[in-house]
DNA sequence: GTCTTCATGTCGGAT
DNA sequence: ATCCGACGTGAAGAC
């Protein structure tokens, strides 16, 4: 059944299948096949997935997703990339799909495609999101004070020997300061994070001056608390606006 | 359309997609939409994304997926035990997701339903991966020397004030050895990691032992090579096989 | 290309 | 429920 550039095939042949996928790929479609399928994957890792009814997803940009009927990770993927072939083999309808660097190869085999779809899909929007770490960096530096009064940010993304900072400033008694942003909770690692930079720059700056670093997240867990107070940093609770 | 307990609909109405969503609800299936529409979400950020054509997934297990037609990531979505519902609104077709704790919702309006299928997904495989951490850490368990000869592994997930330690064990001189492995090319935040080991079960074993840090992974960058010298803490080139 | 860090990360396991 | 760390993490930006 074609409709309006789209397609739809219940119950498709070998051959229906091979054909959607082919001029679909060739079309730059969006397409679907639900089925009954095995998957295996070889590359960074290994899989194997056993027979079971799953629903995969073929996109333009060489995309491909194995969804399971549970949770929202695909079982099996391939990046943007990749390219896809359809043969037949045992009887079996098989979508191959391989990478390079790394070299990855994804194959999944159906026993049976329940259901294939074409579709052409435009889509020009972009998604705007909002609450994220920078627009926490953009409250700090609209309102200094939020971290204390007479913090003065100088640079956003400062470079030092362990990486760019989130802001670098001064305080009022002109000691450096180091402010490593979270958009959520935080755990032992940010805390590290931060460290590093802290450290970095008083190799930096010599004895001249003291660092401060001050770690700003909406909150910290038990762990990340005690890190703060040995390694004698500070934290600031800010949590990003939507 | 109906086959085989799927059902499959062409340009459905509004009353199709509804009534198709919730019996399909009811029932357990895995379901797409294919169509024009818009995308609003407000839960630990906020976004918007305008019209466009979209491939929507509804999982039994209350996960919903906005793909584009590019990427390996979806657009928008709802994790696993949303609930979901169908309305119309101003003449457009509206999927509801709701969650609660935290809280957040998405809203896919659609403009125009291209295509509704439900399918029933049975699966009761699971994946089995190779190549993991875990893979990794059982290759050193069965041969010690990987790491260098006279190591013995005494323990896995050894509990520290820092956290769980992978392998944790003695060399041929009786010192404590601390081992964080990870399955690929590490950066600083590895070296941190097994950083905060070391220092926690050198507190806790107070002056009896030298307590040695190893990282093992297949490789490391050179910021954290830098941080391995610092920190006085070693590296062994190790990958897990498939 | 490599490196680094963010993410509505997600997921699983332990407490 | 929270905490913690792994993940075939993916994606973006800098170099």
């Amino acid at each position: 059944m074609t409709v309006n550039g789209t397609q739809a095939v219940v119950s498709p042949t070998h051959k229906e299948v091979k054909r959607l996928v082919e001029s679909g790929t060739e079309r730059g479609l969006l397409m679907t096949l639900f089925g009954r399928c095995r998957v295996e994957y070889d590359g960074r890792a290994t899989s194997t997935l056993g027979f079971g009814d799953r629903l995969v997803v073929l996109k333009p940009d060489g995309t491909l997703l194995v969804h399971t009927d549970e949770g929202h990770q695909p079982v099996n993927w391939q990046p943007p990339g990749c390219t896809h072939e359809v043969k037949r083999r045992d009887g079996l309808v098989v979508v191959e799909s391989y990478r390079e660097n790394p070299a990855e190869e994804l194959i999944v085999s159906f026993e049976h495609v329940t259901h294939a779809t074409a579709f052409e899909a435009t889509d020009t929007e972009e998604l705007h999101l909002h609450g994220t770490e920078d627009d926490l960096r953009d409250q700090i530096l609209d309102e200094p004070s939020l971290i204390e009064p007479g913090f003065d940010p100088l640079s956003t993304e400062r470079d030092t020997a362990a990486g760019a900072v989130d802001i670098f400033g001064t305080d009022s008694d002109e000691n450096a300061v180091v402010i490593e942003l979270k958009r959520r909770r935080v755990g032992p690692d940010a805390v590290s994070q931060l460290n590093r930079y802290v450290e970095a720059l008083e190799r930096e700056l010599h004895a001249e001056t003291t660092v401060r670093g001050i770690l700003v997240a909406p909150s910290v867990t038990d762990r990340a608390s005690e890190l703060l107070a040995e390694r004698n940093l500070e934290f600031v609770s800010l949590s990003p606006t939507n």
